[in-house]
Formats: C-alpha cells, structure tokens, sequence
DNA sequence: TCTGGTTTGTGTCTAATTGTACAAAAACAA
DNA sequence: TTGTTTTTGTACAATTAGACACAAACCAGA
C-alpha cells in the first residue's frame, strides 16, 4: 500500500467510483464487483482492481467488495471524510446557482463565504448566506482558515482574485472562469468550462 | 497529417489551445510561440507542439505561430468555424443559468431548446427560448435536428433522459447529473461535477 | 550577403498507462 | 469434505504518452 506517489490519473478516477458507490448504496445494494462497478462508469474491471489496489485489499475474491466499507475507505482516501469549507468568488449568475447548490454537503463540502466586487450585491444574502466584499477577500478567507475556492468571476478578473486567493492560503481552486489560470506548484487547479466540454464533443461529429 | 487517429488526450487539449489563443487575440497580440503558449496554459512547449503537428504545420521556424490563423485552424478542427444548436434539458437553476449564459456564442454554440418536465416550467422563457414539455423532447430535438445536449436534470433522471436524447438523434452530450451515463459507442459524453473536482483537489490537501 | 539568435517539426528514447492472464482466496452446493 | 464457481490482486506484456534533442527554416541587423 503505497500511498505516496498514486498518479493523478488514478486519483482523478476515484471520485468517480466513489459517486458510483454512494449511488448504490442509496439503492440498498451492499456489495458489487469490479466489473458491475466498471459497467456502471464506463471502466474496465482490471482497471479499477488496480486503481483500488494502490491503498490496499478493500476486496474479497469469491465476493467483491462490501460498498459501505469502499465508501468509508474513499472518503477518507480523497480526505471527504469531514466536511471543507468551501469560498465562492463572484455572484453572477452561475456563482449564485453554485452556492445555493444542495449537491455539496453530503459529498464532503460547505460554501461557507460568497465574495463579490459589486456593491448592489455586497450585504445581500445568497442562500443563507452573507455576500462579502471582494476588498476583504484575502484577510476574510485567512480568518475563515478556508483552503478551497469556487471562482465564478469574470474571465478578466480571475488572474488577479486567484492571487489573492493564494496569498489569503487557498490551496484548492474550482475555477468556472475561462481562462487557464498561472499558479505555483503547491496549488491544484480544477477547470469547469462548458465551452471546452462541447467543443471536445464536437470534434467527434 | 494524420487527421484521423488522433488520441483523445490531444484532442481534449486542443479547446484549452484556443482559449487561450482567443484571449491573446482579444488583447490584440498576433503571434506566438510554443513556448509562451504553454506557460499560459500549463503545457510544456514541447507537448504544444507535437498535438499540432498532428493536424497540419501551423508555425514557421524562428516565429512562432500566426494567432488569427491557427485560430481558425482549431476552429475548424473542433468543428467549431459554425454554430451548433444545442438542447438544455432541466430548467432548475442551474440549467436556467446555463441556458442564458452569454459565453456560448463566440465559442461555436447557440442554446436553441429548451426542456423541463414541471408544467409550472412549461410555457415559461427563459432568456428568449420558450420552455418545452420533456414529454416531446424526441420529437422537438428530432425536428430541429440537435445533435448536441445539456443535461442538468436531477440524478435519477438523467439516464431515461440520456436515453430519450438518444433515441432523438443525439450524439454528444454536457452531462452536469451528478451519475455516469451508460451510452453506446457512437455517443459522446462530457462530465460537469463540482463535487468531483472538489474531491480531485482535497486529495492533495 | 552573412551571421547570430529564434523557433518549429520530428526522430528517438524513456516513462507511464493499460490490457491480459492466472494463482490464490472465498463462497456455496452436494 | 470435495468440487465448482466467482472474483480479487498482481505479474508480465503491450501500448501509449511524454521528454529530450537537434537539424532545418526563418528573421533581423550589420
């Protein structure tokens, strides 16, 4: 079991089974195999054996693997066994949807600071929560001891707010915006772009 | 040039190329180098290099490349030198945000349907797109001919969806549903799920 | 025209990733 | 108990992706 050096290919498979598992168990179903799981995302039975084996036996040959304990054992493998504080940067639109979004809390995450540049919206609330003032990010989120961030800004403005972020201690960025983002080697960067989705759909059409 | 068998890890790179050379453009730069793209985007220079010449010879020696040409080069590569009509299936809040946001357009998409299955939805605008019944969603996509979709409908919808969108002549499809999506090989399909790139990022916390 | 400085495209090598196959372990039925 | 079936974890082989290096092409300036 080394759990040291796990290439990021694996790593970035494992959040996938994990949702696959919680599905399954939402439906009562306890135990599953590698191949009914690798059916189910869309990945071979070998692979993920050996994407698993990386931590170590989780399974039982004759039986597959008992789902709740996989579950347990992912969880605290992608560190989603407590909850992370989350900040959102930008209350546009889609920031305001990300916010509000249920989706996160029984998968490991809090929105628990909304910043925005504007003063219409600084003061209003988003959900239940307040939205601060962009102006304050840095020492708000260093308050908040807050390690990951959702950036829903501007696509000009995410350099700048992503080395505010960075300075404030965030060492997670989600970023929405459309731009490649520049940072130092200890911070990881996620891309959600619809645009590039589609267009990496289109290729193939 | 070898257009044909092109990896798909090059491909999905190619959208991130473009966005970034859209940029440049914007700012009114005109040429540049494999070097300076990749530090933009995170991409040895070396690697930029070989994904293009994949496609065709696009720079010249002690130059660099030409930015509005290998723009449109990309563009076409991805299919994307025209506009797709696209489907938005979900009209929760999310889907809302998607369906209106104004950033498709420039990069090679229109939002063209709309569907919800809530009659309280049904009738409604959205941006300027009427709502429509997801009961006639095989019919409407069908007539309109729509080969690419977004789907922002709740978890345990998303496969009977996927499978009606299908069934519609679909062939690529935005999946923001929090499942996996079993799909025959003619299928594309492009995952969206902030939770999963929160967990990508908290492994490495 | 010639020289020095850039930068591409690609051949070669190395590393990383995936596929294949099977022994060992477990479950179960007779 | 014994034999059959299932399924894991992993060794080995094959494939794929990436790093490195450099000749060839091009530009700019003298």
């Amino acid at each position: 079991m080394n759990t040291e050096n796990v290439p990021d290919i694996i790593v970035s498979r494992l959040p996938v089974y994990l949702r696959a598992l919680q599905r399954m168990a939402e439906n009562g179903v306890s135990t599953t195999s590698s191949q009914e799981l690798g059916d189910s995302v869309g990945i071979s039975a070998a692979q993920i054996r050996k994407d698993l084996s990386q931590f170590g036996e989780f399974g039982k040959q004759g039986t597959g693997y008992h789902i709740p304990f996989l579950i347990e054992r992912l969880c605290q493998i992608l560190k989603v066994d407590r909850s992370w504080d989350v900040a959102v940067v930008g209350m546009g639109e889609l920031g305001r949807a990300i916010a509000r979004y249920q989706g996160f809390a029984n998968r490991g995450f809090r929105v628990q600071l909304c910043f925005d540049s504007e003063s219409a919206k600084i003061g209003q609330k988003v959900g239940d929560i307040m939205v601060r003032d962009v102006k304050n990010i840095v020492k708000d989120i260093r308050n908040a001891g807050v390690k990951v961030a959702m950036l829903c800004v501007p696509a000009a403005a995410a350099q700048e707010v992503t080395d505010q972020l960075i300075e404030a201690g965030v060492q997670g960025i989600l970023n929405y915006a459309p731009v490649s983002l520049v940072v130092p080697a200890h911070v990881k960067v996620q891309y959600i772009d619809p645009a590039i989705g589609l267009q990496r759909i289109t290729y193939y059409l």
